[in-house]
DNA sequence: GACAGATGAAGGA
DNA sequence: TCCTTCATCTGTC
């Protein structure tokens, strides 16, 4: 079995995020290291490697930094690269694709995501699938508010959620 | 099998 | 109101 990952660097706003590919789509979205002065280091792909690359890769990866650049903008992505969620449990994959339905804006709690997937009492399993969202972002958990309209958690941190959510126009 | 968790709801002060 | 406690469900080790 061949679970290698392509790993690429997307250049955004926020800083360079870690894209990570399987064969079949995105399987992981790493946010940018708090790294300063030392500008990440692209020569890890360049040359030689890069045109190795799979042309398929290379058009996800150009979809998925337009779509972070967009989300990142506030706005709704355009497109989504394919997603490989192999390994990942049903109940993750369908807290994750009820995410996905979440526009710029929107938010929903932990609980109406719980409803959301017909199991309404998992509210707390919910909130550990949103940690173990491993594409972030572009599968918006930080659209994702506990019932009070806290800001509840993010795997990224809660000044980046905070952050990620004026730009859509919601203050917390 | 036990434990922890990015919650939610209910009850008491 | 605000705070505390507990029930619930799932994932991970």
């Amino acid at each position: 079995m061949n679970n290698q990952l392509v790993t690429l660097p997307a250049l955004t706003r926020d800083g360079v995020f870690l894209a990570r590919y399987s064969e079949t789509g995105l399987a992981e979205l790493e946010f940018p290291k708090p790294n300063p002065g030392k500008p990440f280091q692209l020569r890890a792909l360049d040359g030689a490697s890069r045109r190795l690359l799979p042309g398929d890769i290379r058009q996800w990866h150009r979809i998925t930094t337009a779509a972070l650049k967009s989300v990142l903008a506030g706005r709704a992505a355009k497109s989504l690269p394919p997603l490989d969620w192999t390994g990942k449990t049903e109940f993750q994959q369908a807290v994750w694709r009820e995410m996905l339905k979440l526009g710029p804006g929107k938010t929903k709690s932990y609980g109406e995501i719980a409803r959301a997937i017909g199991k309404p009492k998992a509210v707390r399993a919910v909130g550990g699938a949103c940690g173990a969202n491993p594409i972030p972002v572009l599968v918006p958990c930080h659209r994702i508010l506990a019932a009070n309209k806290l800001i509840g958690g993010f795997s990224g941190g809660i000044e980046r959620k905070r952050a990620m959510l004026k730009r859509e126009g919601i203050e917390i």
